[in-house]
DNA sequence: GCTTTACATAAATCAAATTTTATATAAGAA
DNA sequence: TTCTTATATAAAATTTGATTTATGTAAAGC
């Protein structure tokens, strides 16, 4: 099949897939936060942020440092790269696209455009 | 809870997070295709690529119309936008809050801003 | 030392998403 | 009309993911 090895991106968009995770990246944007601090606005239970901070830590969007019994968390510089070249991709591809359906119209009078509809 | 009401970028990012779907926005990228076409370079059933189609539209990062007993999709114009404006938003933020810490640091003396770490 | 705080980890559960097989439908071809 | 092609839909099986409760651990404070 198609994209069968599991490729670095898709780590990435797998954990933006998830509300919660993206409520914690922008959270993050603002700056460092602890765990507790990060659990906070949620009703969710402590170990369910730990395990959405390990998946967005598996994707590189977060990093934690160590600060005696905390473990701060902040957004990885260049962590969302890939998914963001994903999607300048598309927009590259369609745009070439564009442009030859553009020479080829150009190329074609009129009622020949209209036999394509 | 904090993001309680599903936004409508949830199902975009959501869509996003399948590397299945990924790859047929991908082929997309490049022109429309049928269900048959799209199904072709997987090993997955004709029906469970259908039912990745419906996602994708529901998600509005996909069109469909009809030709005959054929079912052409092309990616939708700005399907993608919600996507690449919530990217933008978390960069925005970053930002403001870089610039923010660079003015915090250039008030204080190089010995003040050792005391920070 | 004892207690508390801030986490991580494990096991179990629950729900949702993916995928398959089987079947239906509708248009086109013969 | 009959057969085939392109698709949708339904039901069931399977997989994956999210969440909880319970518990462990290490640092900090007293």
């Amino acid at each position: 099949m198609l994209a069968a090895k599991p490729h670095p991106t898709d780590a990435a968009f797998a954990a933006l897939g998830d509300p919660t995770r993206r409520a914690i990246l922008a959270r993050l944007a603002d700056g460092e936060l602890g765990v507790m601090d990060l659990a906070k606005p949620f009703t969710m239970s402590q170990p369910a942020i730990s395990a959405h901070l390990k998946v967005l830590e598996n994707a590189g969007l977060i990093e934690r440092r160590i600060d005696g019994t905390r473990r701060p968390c902040r957004i990885a510089p260049g962590g969302l790269s890939a998914v963001e070249d994903w999607l300048a991709g598309l927009h590259t591809v369609m745009s070439a696209r564009y442009d030859r359906l553009d020479t080829v119209l150009a190329a074609m009078t009129p009622d020949q455009q209209k036999e394509d509809r």
